[in-house]
DNA sequence: GTCTATAAATCGATAGAC
DNA sequence: GTCTATCGATTTATAGAC
């Protein structure tokens, strides 16, 4: 059955094409920029070819939420190797600002661009245990669980201050995001802001 | 010169109804959903005629996002007569937070719509003392320099604080709106997800 | 000042030939 | 599986009559 295999491979090749170009175009030119004939022109194949693979526009956009979403999740991984519980949180900070000052257009896709692909796709990684990198908002509330346990935080639910913490960074980078080019004076210094609302955030939550 | 002003009155007027109009279908079908058809029904005049008060559908959107953020200055101005630094800065945050939830649509279009207009519109209002409602970051800043002035808080940037602060409230903010409808158990409190955010950010920076 | 009419472009999606 | 051709609808913006 070699054949069918490769049929199969070069249907799985061209569906990669489309979304990488997809992502292309929203990075470089904007989510609203995004259309059919665009990507159709980027692969060189007529727009009617990219509904053998994707129903409607709307799916390819979707596809790229998800796997932005699933990048974020994949930068922030390597904390889990931390031991100490509260090096580990400034590390999950320091990191998810990193990714979002690093690639600030993937991080307004998923975050800010469209309510209706934000919320689905969080929704979908956030419910759903066997999501790959599922585990990031779980792995935050441990880490201020096993903080709480050792009499190091106060006593707080563990949910909902990893929700705060996640507030925290998400505050700090979407303002710059929305604020660049802006011409402030704000946010000039991103690493001393990061660190510093890290910090606050790290002392108001100690015991 | 009556004649004059009636006309001049007459064309303020039917300015207002495009901006009110626009604001309208902004608010109810989103931003992308604006286009000056829409606004010419709404008003019951030819597109044309729109194009007599604003050159492009561009300026009406910017107009939008300006009336948009005056808003949200205006409906925190009464924490002026506050005395106590302490409880000023936590109505602020409260204020803050409760105009995002109760007009997330007008607080989405700020922030988290347009990144052109957004920037436009902050850069204008954060450096710019004359715009009605520009101290707010200055008040801001004010009091977190009060409150280190009288030892209660530690001696850091007030301007990086106030940054902090604010992004803080904006964080709790605008993850919710991103995450609205998203059928997760996040923020299913947000008066007690905001209190905690506020409560640690003060802990943060009590000294 | 307001209209009609229209240019010129873009879009999503599909039918049907090959 | 891929194409051409096209439908049908949308958009911004303008020209020119009244």
């Amino acid at each position: 059955m070699g054949i069918a295999q490769r049929k199969e491979r070069q249907k799985a090749e061209l569906r990669d094409q489309i979304l990488t170009a997809a992502r292309e175009i929203v990075l470089t030119e904007g989510f609203e920029a995004l259309s059919m004939r665009k990507i159709a022109e980027a692969i060189e194949y007529s727009p009617a070819t990219i509904y053998l693979h994707f129903a409607t526009r709307d799916e390819i956009a979707l596809q790229l939420v998800r796997e932005g979403f699933a990048q974020l999740l994949l930068a922030m991984a390597p904390v889990q190797s931390i031991v100490d519980p509260t090096e580990r949180l400034m590390e999950i900070g320091r990191r998810y600002i990193h990714f979002a000052m690093e690639q600030p257009e993937t991080y307004r896709l998923i975050f800010m661009e469209n309510p209706k692909f934000s919320s689905e796709v969080i929704g979908q990684i956030l419910n759903n245990p066997s999501e790959p990198g599922e585990r990031a908002f779980a792995i935050l509330a441990e880490t201020v669980g096993e903080l709480i346990a050792q009499k190091r935080f106060r006593p707080v639910d563990p949910e909902q201050a990893a929700e705060v913490l996640w507030a925290g960074v998400h505050g700090v980078a979407s303002l710059r995001i929305a604020c660049h080019a802006a011409g402030t004076k704000l946010s000039e210094d991103m690493e001393k802001q990061s660190e510093l609302m890290l910090e606050v955030m790290m002392r108001g939550l100690t015991a």
